[in-house]
Parts: C-alpha cells; structure tokens; sequence
DNA sequence: TCGTGTTGTAATATCAATGATTACATTTTT
DNA sequence: AAAAATGTAATCATTGATATTACAACACGA
C-alpha cells in the first residue's frame, strides 16, 4: 500500500501557507489549492496542530506556522499524518504456527531487519526539511510570476 | 499505510521450502506454518512463480526455489508480491489546482524527492538477501532442536 | 485409465482505511 | 446579534487485504 496522500498534501498545505503568508489562509483557500474537500483540510490542520507544527485560529479564521521552515522535517509531518505510524512499516502476519520450527521463530529472524528499513527511511525522511522545499519553490516562482 | 503481509508471508514461505526441502511443500503444509488459508499461499506463491523466485508443480504438487538464497533480495520479493508497486510508495493528491502558483508546482518540487526516498528503501530491500536470514534461521535451529 | 491429491483461479464476503460530503455546534470578530 | 471560520460527527463510496468456498485443470501412481 501507499503512503497517505494526506503526508503531501501536508507539505502542500505549509507551502501555501508560507508562500501567501500576506493572506489570511482559511481551509477553504486551501482546499480550492489542493483542490479537495475543506474537511479534509481541517482534519490535516488539525493534526499538525496536535503535533505543534501549526496554529489555526478559531472563529476568525487564518493558520500559522509554528516554527522556521528548517525545523520542521518531512519525518515530522510524516509522523504527524500517518495514524497508523505506531504499527510500524511492515505488516507482520501475526500467527506463524508456534509448533513449527520455521513459523515459531520468524519473529526474531525479521523484526530487527524490517526495523532496520524502517529506520533507514525515516533518517532519510528527517534529513529534508521544508525549508529545503520552499527554496526550490521560490526558485520557480521566480520565473513564473503570475 | 502498511506495507502487506504478503512480503513477509513470502519470506516466510522461502525458509519452509528451504528448511523442509527433504519433504514436499504443498500450500497446504505452508498454510499451516503461517496460519493463513492455503489460497492466499497459492496467490503469493503465483506471483513468486511469475517473478522467476520459484518453481510450483502442478498436480503432483511442491515448490522449490529457483536460484541460490544469495541471490534472492528483500527487493526480489517486495516487487514480486507488491501489486501497486508500479504507482510508487508515496500517493500524491493528483489535482492541485493549476491556477495556483503553489499548486501548479507541486509535482515539480516534491517528485525528486520523493522518489530518492524510496529509491533509499528499495536499495535497504536490495542489500538483504535470503541467505542472511537463513544463516540466522539456522543458528536458531541449531539451539532449539524438536 | 481411473482415482486421488494438488494447483490455479473465480466468486463472495468481511473488514479497515481513504477520501468526499453534509450538517451543525462552537468560537471569534464586527 | 450577524457573519465567517473552525472542529467534529455522521454517512457514503471506493479500494485493498484477507478469508473462504468451490471447482476445473493437471499429474502421477495403482
């Protein structure tokens, strides 16, 4: 299976905000960017608000970043929208037969590795940050003014 | 999203072959060490067959591995069994609005990066080999006789 | 060649996750 | 009080994973 569109449409969502930053960025300007539903939107604001990346302002409307764009990593905001995140990478089939030999021990013969894959794709995850993005972003804009 | 159990299940798969190689492996006697129903083996197993990692005989039944363990990788079995593996590890929201100018450029900034990612993965996939965790297989069964 | 055991595969069913959508209570500002 | 937003619940459609039943196709031994 594939990793959530809700981790792009994160960076997505930080890029907007940062790039319109003049504005105020309701959930409705944000999903006419995206182009999907505002709920969707609030359910993803809501989340990286959990996790300390953004403030959204109730009532008035408008959202925030809470920290400089190299301090917020695309691990972080993995971390943020993949609720299923704690299961681990991998789905391990849970009941290998304790009486066979092979099926009782491919626990032990698998977890460190599948974690091992897990951890090297996270390091990679937490090496990009948005700042990185927002450079390239500013780049192209540079050229495609509107 | 989680990776399916069909990778593990398929690892899993290759130990019991490898260890019981005196014996025939039906999808029965594999069910039965993984404690799935003997269909879902047959599938998996359908789809090693089609990537060239084993041999199944119809009829008489059994299976057997087709090269050296060395030279089956983590990435051997992962493209094997992970249908969906051709649309990439990361679903992208495919529409952002190309009227935006954060939207329009949302392909072209992430796409690089996202691809590195898992190119990252896959060479992780790529490095481990069945006789690794056969070696270690062993080891363990050497200590844990029945 | 007939019977038995096995594989390949189709058809269904259940379950979980994603994403879309409607609705509305709550909150802030004017 | 009215207007504009957010937060959130409830539903729905779709998709993929996994389980299960059923059966045709096949190989081999008696």
């Amino acid at each position: 299976m594939q990793i959530s569109s809700r981790f792009t449409i994160a960076i997505h969502i930080f890029c907007c905000i940062d790039t319109f930053k003049n504005e105020k960025i309701t959930s409705e300007f944000l999903a006419s960017s995206v182009q999907v539903n505002p709920v969707i939107i609030r359910k993803i604001l809501g989340q990286l608000k959990k996790a300390g990346l953004v403030q959204v302002h109730r009532g008035s409307g408008g959202a925030e970043i809470s920290k400089p764009l190299d301090k917020i990593t695309f691990l972080d905001i993995y971390k943020a929208v993949e609720c299923v995140e704690s299961k681990g990478l991998f789905h391990f089939h849970e009941n290998p037969n304790p009486t066979c030999p092979v099926g009782r021990n491919m626990h032990s013969i698998l977890d460190e590795r599948l974690e091992h894959i897990q951890q090297v794709m996270e390091d990679e995850l937490a090496s990009m940050t948005l700042a990185d993005v927002k450079k390239d972003l500013d780049k192209i804009l540079g050229n495609d003014r509107t």
